[in-house]
DNA sequence: GTCAAAACTGTGACCGGTCACAGTTCTATC
DNA sequence: GATAGAACTGTGACCGGTCACAGTTTTGAC
């Protein structure tokens, strides 16, 4: 390998201001909004700037002014979960689209394992990160704990239990939702209605659960409720035991489309019909709800301006604005499954 | 809001080395390895160190050393493609992970429009990252070129066409998986066999077409082949062409698992069985697979290897190392969609 | 025509590390 | 016991920006 003749320095705010005849100060002025210099200067400098190929250095930067200009997308998920659900690509996604627009950049945090859990901590705790989106995070959470106590900004997608006032928090309206797909089974004329509900320890387990149970009043039956972990394979095997003890269930709300998918697999094999025998109801619009044979009834979560808000209330809070919490509304998408 | 009393300085080397009773070169030493420091020296700023909690200024380190200690794993994808396909996800988990344990840091970077193209060619330009993870670039990508001339290191994923040689690239064998694939419908008594291919400009889209006809031989029909685009979507409508051309069609590879649960679903309705009538076969063993009823036949490409090379390559371009190019295997998971 | 305020510009210190180099101590060799 | 070299330590310069402040020019009011 030769030395390729391509070893010039990169061009710094000194070389700018040389070529522009102007002071470092001026150029990092125009660089910075450009106010308070004269038209002239200004000019010269964007001039400067173009003939010299000049990008001002990130770290340079960042130590002057303390400021990363990123923010950490924070997933605590167990793996399995992840690449299961791919409603965590939609997040990571609009997030970064959100954030490159602003011209920050989104660095992707992966706190699956103990050992990992630990390195995310010092990472986060030694503010190389301006803020952190928190994904998801089941209740007791230790990464929370220290997350709060170092006082990095944060902001958690869907309500951490147990510290719903500590933390701005964007989400949709569980319980509200969840009343929503039970009431669309119920006016579709189903009698036995099961649900298969996320983990007791996140929002979405919980609450899906309680709004199912509000909208039922009187004829909930704690028998047609079976827990899950919002993976398929959980959606199938919460199926064959709701099926097992209650052969006559007409219906099903899933508190995913991964488990509502898993379901439907499942009672298709016993010989339902989808849904004439047993209708179906998933939760979250993924990708997946199309694929599914038939195409999934759902709630749909506004994923796009949930990673929008999210980075919006978060460089809010970074900018040393007041905290606020935000839940968005969801809204029933009626496929084939109902 | 009141002032938390909290707003103690975060400790730099400085306290760290005045803690320990030595002088910054020193503590500096112990940090990066501790070489050429007695056993002593090195206690006593390992226990300064834990009792200052001092963390090393990432930004403060980078502006020094020229390192950034990051690379960005860019998505050139078309929108649509990347959340209809669960494979980048995985890539990206795993990249991240191989990443932590070395203690550098994944910034995603985005390139869906023309204008996002442009902000990243500058991030990437201003290196600001140090090095890149370039994920499925099509034919005559800009990017790519832009990249090439920055001369920022990059691994890429699936060899680029048209720049085989000119980089460093983590891909599988495209040609002997198809083959692999069309075999095993070949074995499984299949005369006529379609195909269901990816973009032309894509290495998969074009190199699994080759691997298809030269199993085939004297066999191949160019009427069976019909191109998509990896969407679940364009497979339907690719197995909906094919049905209508060739209703005789008894097996059908489709180059992505996405479309080949397209092509299932067009089967179905055509009232085919699967895999008595048409056997088919897809391609990543994405998470996908499964979901399909019947689970999905098809060529499970090593995600987890692929990520874990492709850093490992990237940090040793990074280090000054020679490049090379790393060619995995995949293998056949038959399941019951044959 | 004076003077104050507004508009603009340049300078030096500083952010928190790393690195080269010079200086010191310790060990081993003859 | 002189001396070379290895092992260790401290110092000042530097990375490339930003910022506060001081200095200069322009503008407008009286």
């Amino acid at each position: 390998m030769e030395t390729t003749p391509t070893t010039k320095r990169k061009p710094t705010i000194r070389d700018v201001a040389a070529a522009a005849g102007v002071s470092r100060g001026t150029v990092s002025r125009v660089i910075n909004g450009g106010h308070w210099v004269s038209p002239d200067a200004k000019a010269a400098v964007d001039q400067a700037i173009k003939t010299t190929g000049y990008h001002a250095n990130a770290a340079a930067r960042s130590l002057a002014t303390g400021r990363s200009n990123s923010v950490a997308f924070l997933l605590t998920e167990p793996q399995h979960l992840l690449f299961a659900d791919p409603t965590f690509s939609l997040l990571l996604r609009g997030a970064a689209q959100e954030l490159a627009q602003r011209h920050m950049t989104l660095v992707l945090l992966v706190a699956g394992t103990p050992e990992e859990h630990i390195n995310v901590a010092q990472y986060l705790g030694a503010g190389h990160v301006d803020g952190v989106l928190l994904i998801s995070s089941h209740e007791s959470d230790p990464l929370l704990e220290s997350l709060l106590s170092t006082g990095v900004p944060t902001v958690a997608c869907g309500i951490p239990l147990g510290h719903a006032s500590d933390i701005p928090t964007v989400s949709v309206d569980e319980i509200a939702s969840a009343r929503t797909a039970t009431r669309h089974l119920v006016e579709r004329g189903n009698q036995r209605i099961g649900m298969i509900t996320g983990p007791a320890d996140t929002p979405g387990g919980r609450y899906r659960l309680v709004g199912f149970r509000d909208e039922l009043g009187d004829s909930f039956d704690p028998n047609l409720v079976e827990p899950g972990d919002y993976s398929m394979a959980s959606g199938a095997s919460a199926m064959a035991a709701l099926l097992e003890r209650a052969p006559d269930i007409d219906a099903v709300f899933a508190a995913s489309d991964s488990m509502a998918a898993g379901a439907v697999g499942v009672l298709r094999k016993a010989g339902k019909r989808i849904p004439e025998d047993v209708s179906v109801i998933g939760f979250d619009d993924s990708g997946l709800a199309l694929t599914v044979e038939p195409p999934l009834t759902t709630m749909r979560q506004p994923f796009e301006q949930i990673s929008a808000e999210m980075v919006g209330l978060l460089l809010h809070v970074i900018e040393g604005g007041t905290s606020k919490s935000v839940t968005l509304p969801t809204s029933l998408v009626v496929r084939d499954s109902t």
